[in-house]
DNA sequence: GCTTTGTCGGGCAAATTGCCCGTTGATCTC
DNA sequence: GAGATCAACGGGCAATTTGCCCGACAAAGC
């Protein structure tokens, strides 16, 4: 950048955030807000303009996923800087937003001087935790119940997923092309691990590790 | 107020929207923040102490809950003018803490003017509501969900709230000492009346109409 | 009176589950 | 590089559950 600033793309869709970012922002020198969106597509496109050196990015967005943006955006450029800040505190979306190839994640609970660091350590290519996270991160490697689930497949980590998320199991089968055959023995295998019987067991434990927002549901 | 200006408190868990309000909220020559809060407990001592004009509140905090917060504020003072802001589009909460007392209820999706005009009208003692909201709240009168939970019969609710809760259908017949095909019968009028066909879209549906509390369970 | 409505259950074909099996291909090991 | 392991896939089939029908009975409504 010929400013010798940090140039940032904001990413979410409360208004009021944005008002708070910038406000926050503002009083460093060293960072600049050079666009903002307020969904997946929009920060897409934002992207594609003007390439900011840090990307920070909400998960819960209108339409495309804060996930699948992440994913996106790196697919188009792999080097891209992508802090997600999101309230989120659950780990698991923490590992999922990592996965899809974010840099960093700070929930939105945190004291400011944390999501600032995080810009520099992101901006640095240093992978960054708010410590919220870390510790729940730590703490999940040892509940019993997470046993369970990281016996699972990744294949069996989905469909659960797409089950518990009120999916048919012949919609499943659509949509990874496979039989509903499959799915079927999938489902029960699953169920075995995380010692349901039940449909409705499985949601409720799906909820309570939560692997399904349930206030986003349809 | 000696100052003439509309004393505010603020209650978000979330330092970037405090961030954000302060820097909306000092653009406005009549209105002044004068004690913020973190949580429910700190809100309610918050309000005791300075006793402000508006609060504003938003729902998802940590311990105890937006709504009994509310609750808790109207049973010390029914004339505490309160103002619900919040991610929550869901309809029913807004009908929730509508019901604990509070006066508005905006979502953090809404352009900053509403929520500043909706400050306004709750310190003018008028009931608001952001415009997303009103109009779900409205359809949902109307929609078939509603009607169809009026549509119950009590037996049949009771019998799909212990469903949902998780019990088997051999439970739920020998806690209330019918057949299990009585139960399966029964549950098949509810799948029908509901509009639902699967256990997990029940399951689903007894959640968003808030007949189960999910981290009640077990 | 008579009709409606809620609760209760039987019956039975169709669908689903529970639990087994074998095949493939990738990775690991010795 | 031969052999073991394991995820992913799907077939088979008995046992269970479902979807959808039916009728019986009692209470409430006109």
């Amino acid at each position: 950048m010929v400013t010798g600033k940090i140039s940032i793309l904001l990413v979410d869709d409360h208004a009021i955030v944005r008002e708070g970012y910038r406000a926050l922002l503002k009083k460093q020198p060293d960072l600049e807000v050079i666009a903002e969106a307020i969904d997946g597509n929009q920060a897409y496109q934002q992207y594609k303009l003007h390439t900011p050196d840090v990307t920070i990015m909400d998960l819960s967005l209108p339409g495309q996923s804060g996930v699948e943006t992440i994913a996106r955006i790196k697919q188009r450029n792999p080097r891209a800087k992508i802090l997600v800040f999101t309230m989120h505190q659950n780990p698991r979306f923490a590992a999922q937003a990592i996965n899809a190839g974010a840099l960093g994640y700070v929930t939105k609970s945190s004291p400011p001087e944390v999501l600032l660091n995080a810009i520099h350590d992101v901006y640095s290519g240093r992978r960054t935790l708010s410590p919220d996270i870390a510790q729940a991160l730590a703490l999940e490697k040892t509940g019993h119940e997470t046993a369970a689930l990281e016996s699972l497949t990744s294949r069996e980590f989905e469909i659960l997923r797409l089950l518990a998320e009120g999916k048919s199991k012949e919609e499943i089968a659509q949509t990874l092309s496979i039989s509903a055959k499959t799915v079927s023995n999938c489902y029960y295998l699953v169920k075995s691990k995380i010692g349901v019987n039940s449909d409705i067991g499985l949601v409720h434990w799906a909820i309570k590790m939560r692997l399904i927002d349930i206030y986003r549901l349809k």
